[in-house]
DNA sequence: TTGTAAGCGTTATCAG
DNA sequence: CTGATAACGCTTACAA
């Protein structure tokens, strides 16, 4: 049976309370005190045990972290910084996937464990504008991602459009015309689909440029594989085409794949740029040019904004800080599979 | 304030023990009484305090999943696979990272705070053989990954001796008979490199080729970016190879990077296999012919066996069954890296 | 089938 | 600076 705190008092000669304080490094205990406490400690091999303390405190030092899929690059690098951001403040991270699945995201919404964790840091997939009248739940709670807006939560988020824009003005200066646009989700109201589509647009009509609709191609899933296939059709479609805008890096790494196959030469005669900066694409072939979401950015005022929720704890509502809504810093990053500029 | 079990009882004019039998599923309720209480749990909103029942059952229903980082990809898979079996027997999953570092790693063999998961999943890379002694531990733990043996932990591994001998087979197979090694980490007395290698060797023997040791190269880290610069260091050593075989995935798609780079064509001079099968690698260009190592089944028996730890508790030590070693299965997957038979 | 009551090991209050 | 004692909300013998 593992040691109590009542073990180590009565060991130590002190109270079980004096005990505590030495434990939780309550600033006022003699030296001696703290010492003869830490020897009955160190010879009992006592240990907090945590439940209690969270029974007592009504804290638990958890928050979790709701995530599609851990194998999709974009959230292992994410959950990669929330952990170690999480770290940095004491907390440690439950990892939990939804697979993007809406049963499930909702489900974590509603039935949620609520003494499990302190709070919950949720980037859904599944659900989107029409369910954010789930998002009014009564713990901490900071949302990631682009699918739900104007909903009662701390949100981090970057800006998509402007982005976008950013990444299809890059190719523009260096003289492309004909920008095929990888990922769109047609129909969709919200998402980073949507956004950084609008983006394209926009930069697109600002250059004065026409949007070839049949270089605008739809693709659900932003996998490698989609991507490939996209670019394949792309190519036998026939349409002449001199660059591509993938929305985000997988997809475009699935394009290289193709182009590749097909022996069509990057950047020239087809350059290709990203969205997400993933490590992988410093390494492709060629070396993928991409958008920088700015993910530790993401991560940091995210854990950030939770733990100040968590903090504010039983405070009510009216005396709680205002819904707060951050956008991470982008940056185009240019690499070799847009390193051409045409006549 | 949330509602506990004794709000629900009066309001359903019941005792608080035939509540917790509501909330266990206690087969011996009355069908009335079980509605009754439940009318009253849903008006009430209330949900059971797990801080609570941990501290009163001693379990958490938490284990955790400590490994290197989660952006290596090998990982960011295991941990899918690990969280999705975990979910499949009622446990959630904490992740930790050690980013390899050995104080890290032997902190969490220590101090790990004993209350707050049932088990550890262990998958240690900066500790070794030569740290066997930290890895008798008192709590549940599963051990997973090459860097130790013969510790007192169930183990859960492949046999890579064999799988790296299969992988040179197939490149011996098809004629290939300059084979270079990427990932070598000579002097390293265990591990993944150590035994990958060591298959390598053996098949080369068995076949009774040479092995130039000038195309084995050292590559202490096994990312993309060293598996790139070490095939750049074999191409400027002249020294003539018509095959890789590169100890993972990674140091594999950066070898095709920089052959691509170097306008050499796979697999015709120059085949590639690598190790890991990871989902990347079935996307690479050309598609990566490589190993799976059975990751499913490795999280599979992994939780398995950690569960059954956990749930022997408390039973003296002699009652408790021997430590299990478990090899999954591995497969040698052909793609189009290896795709040529030589003369 | 349901109720009573005793803890689980902490932390917090309040007195000394 | 330290001690006694009362919760925290639940599960589980045991009793009814």
């Amino acid at each position: 049976m593992a040691a109590t705190m009542q073990d180590v008092a009565l060991l130590a000669g002190v109270s079980i309370k004096t005990v505590s304080n030495v434990v939780n490094d309550y600033k006022h205990v003699s030296q001696a005190t703290r010492e003869r406490v830490q020897k009955a400690i160190d010879k009992l091999g006592y240990e907090v045990n945590v439940s209690a303390r969270n029974l007592r405190t009504g804290r638990t030092g958890l928050i979790a972290l709701a995530l599609p899929e851990l194998k999709l690059h974009y959230f292992a690098e994410l959950a990669d910084s929330v952990i170690s951001e999480a770290e940095k403040v004491g907390m440690q991270v439950l990892v939990e996937q939804t697979n993007s699945d809406r049963a499930h995201e909702t489900a974590l919404l509603q039935a949620r464990p609520r003494h499990m964790v302190d709070g919950v840091l949720f980037s859904p997939l599944g659900l989107g504008q029409e369910d954010i009248h789930l998002f009014s739940v009564d713990f901490p709670m900071v949302l990631l991602g682009e699918r739900v807006f104007g909903s009662p939560n701390d949100h981090v988020t970057m800006n998509n459009v402007e982005a976008a824009a950013a990444a299809t003005r890059h190719l523009i200066e260096r003289g492309n015309r004909r920008i095929a646009l990888l990922g769109s989700h047609p129909g969709e109201l919200v998402g980073s689909a949507t956004l950084r589509e609008q983006g394209f647009r926009e930069a697109m009509a600002a250059a004065g440029l026409p949007v070839d609709e049949r270089l605008v191609m739809d693709t659900y899933y932003w996998h490698r594989h989609n991507g490939a296939t996209a670019t394949q059709q792309l190519i036998e479609g026939g349409v002449e085409f001199d660059a591509i805008f993938a929305m985000n890096d997988s997809l475009a790494l699935g394009a290289l794949h193709t182009l590749h196959v097909n022996r069509i030469e990057v950047p020239d005669p087809v350059s290709v740029i990203g969205f997400d900066d993933l490590e992988d694409s410093a390494y492709a072939h060629p070396t993928l040019s991409s958008v920088d979401p700015g993910r530790e950015q993401i991560a940091r005022d995210a854990v950030r904004l939770l733990i100040e929720r968590i903090a504010e704890g039983a405070k009510p509502p009216v005396e709680r800080r205002p819904v707060q809504r951050i956008l991470a810093d982008y940056r185009v990053v240019e690499r070799e599979s847009t390193a051409v500029t045409r006549a």
